[in-house]
RNA sequence: GCCGAUUUAGCUUAGCUGGUGGAGCGUGGGACUGUUAAUCCCAAGGUCGUGGGUUCGAGCCCCACAAUCGGCGCCA
């Protein structure tokens, strides 16, 4: 049972003039009354088979003809060399067996032209209809899914060979909590044995805990947010890699998050060539991604820099994605904006000490419209200072008692960020919308299927 | 939460001034000796999102509701 060729080795010519065994899907068949071909696909590529009723014999002929699109098979046949093929090899089929056959009643409900939807321009592009939607389970086994399901495990990987190759250790914080990280207005409340609790925004505030044990910590878990979002970034449920590094700065900080941006856009080009070609991706620019080295810039030259453009901003706000979009116009690259005022940050950030108007964090913008990828920054390490900034927030202190407490003992200059690993993706591959690269994308309008 | 749009066959869609709803894909049948999203012929498949209204007559006009999509705010 164990399958031992692939078509994606065969079409690396692994196989040529061999008899060889393959197991796959039926992606698209034609044909006439005395030759078949079936472009048979598995998890490494496509493959064109061809069968021929003199050598099959009318039975079997008529069992290849039979295998309707995502139909099960094994075809044994012998490897050839084509010119005529797409991928340069061809199996001549001399025998048919159906594993999984499909009810001709009910054809498999996905079709190319489902997958393309007109943009306000009129041009066709990928999006997601209601009906692919639906049958997402169905969806994952076109090639875009397939794709973009691809990159994403690389993404994963890249991340985790980074951290791991700065002597990070991988640490898991609980799902279930019961204060928030970010407003509270955005948790998702959850019955707990009688008690309320809420689903995690981050793992941030129990990685700090573990800070002073581990003092390089990183994780890439799922995070929770019931924002009523309906922009082409945002998911209900999405997966955050987060790092946390005792003994660090802001810079510090910032080098780690372009280290492992970079080196998620460095593993695709390595790993994903083929598939960012597929995607029509131009792999110079991911290279520049990879290679160049990322600004950054102050929130106070950014509000100058928007100004100067006529755009309608005020000192104090949070910059919303409007202006991130306006900003990033200009730069080919992500970059960095630092120093944003107190004001427009939750107190978990540590306050400038050179300018206590400001905080030291830093957002990191990724181009082409597809805006934040990361937040992070110092945290306020001081017993003294967090109680008071969460007394100047309004914040109650006593779910926060834990967090206060790591301070109480031996508190450190300490950061970190969360990266938006859907988010990084997407961009990376030029999604259309960020729920192209999740296999079951939750939104505030969809948890099914 | 706010603004805008869409809903016609399994899917993608056309549908004029309100006058008996067309096509492509897929599926089934047939033709063709190498196809490339094959081609050609034929067939089945529609209470036009739901409910109400206007009208001699509604896919089309009006109202309500629902589902979905796009954008904003907020964020990763």
């Amino acid at each position: 049972m164990v399958k031992t060729t692939w078509i994606g080795d065969v079409q690396n010519g692994q196989h040529t003039d061999q008899t060889v065994e393959l197991k796959g899907w039926v992606k698209r068949s034609r044909g006439n009354n005395n030759i078949w071909f079936v472009v048979l696909r598995d998890s490494t590529g496509t493959i064109q088979c061809v069968g021929k009723k003199k050598n099959l014999g009318d039975e079997m002929f008529e069992t290849l003809k039979g295998a309707i699109i995502e139909t099960s098979v094994v075809f044994t046949g012998h490897v050839r060399a084509d010119e005529r093929a797409e991928g340069g090899h061809e199996l001549d089929i001399v025998d048919v067996e159906i594993v999984g056959a499909v009810n001709s009643e009910r054809p498999f409900p996905i079709g190319e032209a489902d997958m393309l939807v007109e943009d306000e321009d009129g041009e066709l592009t990928y999006g997601g209809t209601e009906h692919t939607l639906n049958h997402r389970h169905l969806y994952l086994r076109t090639t875009r899914a397939t794709t973009m399901l691809k990159l994403r495990s690389s993404a994963f990987g890249a991340i985790h060979n980074y951290f791991r190759g700065h002597d990070f250790l991988e640490y898991q914080a609980p799902n279930f909590v019961a204060g928030a990280v970010e407003g509270g207005s955005t948790l998702f409340e959850v019955p707990y044995f009688g008690k309320k609790a809420y689903l995690t925004q981050s793992w941030q505030l129990y990685a700090e805990a573990a800070m002073p044990a581990l003092e390089r910590l990183y994780t890439i878990a799922p995070s929770f947010r019931a924002e009523k979002s309906r922009t082409r970034r945002h998911l209900t449920e999405f997966w955050h890699a987060e790092m946390e590094m005792a003994w660090a700065t802001n810079n510090d900080i910032m080098a780690h998050g372009e280290g492992v941006v970079r080196t998620i856009a460095k593993t695709l080009l390595e790993e994903r060539e083929q598939e960012l070609t597929y995607l029509e991706r131009d792999l110079d620019l991911i290279a520049r991604y990879a290679d160049n080295p990322y600004p950054r810039m102050r929130y106070d030259e950014a509000i100058e820099i928007l100004q100067g453009k006529g755009v309608a901003v005020e000192w104090g706000q949070d910059l919303d994605y409007s202006k991130e979009k306006i900003l990033t116009q200009d730069f080919d690259v992500p970059h960095f904006l630092t120093h944003y005022p107190k004001v427009a940050k939750p107190f978990y950030h540590r306050v400038d000490p050179e300018d206590e108007n400001y905080v030291l964090c830093h957002d990191l913008l990724a181009p082409e419209g597809y805006g934040e990828i990361i937040g992070g920054g110092e945290r306020t390490w001081s017993e003294e200072e967090i109680l008071q900034r969460i007394d100047e927030e309004g914040t109650p202190r006593e779910p926060y008692q834990f967090y206060i407490d790591v301070r109480s003992y031996g508190g450190v200059p300490h950061g970190g960020f969360g990266l938006g690993v859907d988010r990084v993706v997407s961009w990376l591959a030029g999604a259309t919308h960020i729920r192209e690269v999740i296999p079951f994308p939750r939104t505030s309008r969809r948890v099914t299927p």
